[in-house]
DNA sequence: ATTGAAAAAAGTCGCGG
DNA sequence: CCGCGACTTTTTTCAAT
């Protein structure tokens, strides 16, 4: 597929709202039936343009309320280090995202944990654990105001 | 719903990695018939355990590769100005999480992108109109390392 | 490429244990 | 709460246009 046309485009964004939608419904929609929508689903899917169908689940109410941004700076940059450094923090549960980032501190974590006893066992026990961590700014979540999952993508 | 059981958590579990999971399969992996799974669903829909079910888009093919995080911070912190700047934030759709955070900067956005024209615009067009944001420092992402959705819920 | 219909699969729900 | 089984809806395939 060499570029996404407006119907493409509508189809995921309909399916990044709401991945349980139907074809019946998606087809009124959008209006035209089902077969061509069905197989621009499978085309989108196989092309990776959608990644997944996923359960978004409230993290409050499993008891994991609350967020961290780390950011770590590691002591060496060599790539050893950095391979490990990054295989290490998949085999972490609790950081749900990591990024390489510009700027002062060589990485940014996104972490979920139950509470301030969890946030103190994750740093100071798997963190600083994770080989050549040098220094560390946290940034505690108070609050949430907006988090979509849904892009906005560009015609 | 007053707690979570072991199967509760399974089939949140499973439905956080792949939301179109069917009944059968659940039911299969489970080994409990697919009335029950059914019901528990319907209940962890209801009662907000599921917060909904998504479609996961390819942000950097769908146009929109660049990720950066915002650090902000307001000039004058009363209610009217807080909620003011929620509601543009909301509106905002390069935007797609802000949390107020404790530490030097009152907020954290993370904001996707086409290139560094539309951030350029973003930071300068939009987010400074914002009313009341007086600093400001951005974290470009060189590199995403980790990017999970399905968290490990604590039995 | 689109339609509409038909086959296959999955979801829904009442009833009995 | 769970399981069975019947019923409904949705998905998937396909011949025809």
């Amino acid at each position: 597929m060499t570029k996404l046309d407006k119907t493409d485009i509508d189809i995921l964004s309909a399916l990044q709202n709401d991945a349980k939608i139907n074809m019946k419904e998606l087809s009124d929609r959008l209006h035209i039936s089902k077969t061509p929508i069905y197989e621009r689903i499978k085309r989108l899917e196989n092309e990776g343009y959608i990644k997944g169908y996923v359960a978004l689940v409230d993290n409050k109410k499993v008891g994991l309320p609350l967020i961290v941004f780390c950011n770590v700076s590691l002591a060496v940059h060599d790539d050893e280090h950095i391979q490990r450094f990054q295989k290490e923090i998949k085999d972490i549960d609790e950081i749900m995202e990591c990024y390489s980032t510009g700027g002062v501190y060589d990485f940014l974590l996104k972490v979920v944990l139950r509470d301030l006893d969890d946030y103190n066992r994750f740093a100071f026990e798997k963190l600083t654990k994770v080989y050549g961590i040098v220094k560390m700014q946290s940034s505690f979540v108070l609050g949430e105001i907006k988090h979509i999952t849904s892009l906005s993508i560009p015609f």
